[in-house]
DNA sequence: ACTTAACTACGACATGCTTCGTAGTACGAC
DNA sequence: GTCGTACTACGAAGCATGTCGTAGTTAAGT
């Protein structure tokens, strides 16, 4: 089994992030969120959430004029299928290696630290 | 300033790959390397290598008949920006949640799990 | 009723990526 | 030298993405 390779182009994900942020939406609101000084038409965004619904990546409710979409896609699974595509492609397959230059080119809050901490000390109990 | 934003695709990535691996490469061995049983063929390898000097992401010595090939672009530089890229229109801007991401999915080995502690210390004792 | 405004649907185009076929050229074996 | 092999160069085609314009429809205001 497997389901197809849902893998989101950069519009696509910009869209995806609205409506993870915002929840449900239309496309007038997502497309005045992305493009707030008219970077790209209205069409543009109505076609490429057009698009994402037949793919899949969206559903809407079309009871109403204004069609209403939210993500049908969790984040998180998002996320982390990029994620992975990123390892393979990028860090030859090692995550640790993607681990370590996350960490090295950004900066961590305390309560994160604190959280990376406690998942590498569950990662070691795990290990033995 | 800034240099013109180097984003390698799919298919360039995976020629990046080897020769950061592998070294200075002509175009057969990548292409061996990359398609040992021909999933596609060598003149797609050597159109893309070429393509690739053109935009200045590889180089190469043509003193040879077989042109020798070089990566230009560093590795650690070439993952960065993806990971950059990655974090903006995956995540949300927080490269924090990447981590915790890549951690939660993957297993790391002990050694690697020091070094990203000794990582997280050196940046508590940055932030006091 | 008429006009205007906002919406959906859809075709078309530009661009970029990937693929391949073909042509030309150099090298080596014989 | 001739032939075959391996190489480069390059044009062209297929596909996906992102862009927009236009047409048609619905709703609402006057």
């Amino acid at each position: 089994m497997k389901h197809k390779s849902i893998k989101p182009t950069g519009a696509e994900l910009n869209i995806l992030r609205v409506l993870w942020d915002q929840g449900t939406q239309t496309v007038r609101q997502v497309h005045s969120i992305l493009n707030p000084n008219n970077e790209s038409g209205y069409t543009t965004t109505l076609k490429i959430m057009q698009i994402m619904t037949e793919k899949g990546l969206l559903e809407r409710d079309s009871s109403q004029r204004s069609h209403i979409y939210s993500a049908i896609l969790r984040e998180e699974d998002t996320q982390k299928k990029l994620l992975d595509t990123l390892v393979d492609t990028a860090f030859g397959g090692s995550a640790m290696k993607l681990v370590v230059q996350a960490l090295g080119s950004n900066s961590a809050s305390k309560d994160e630290i604190s959280q990376i901490r406690n998942m590498l000390d569950q990662m070691e109990k795990e290990k033995s």
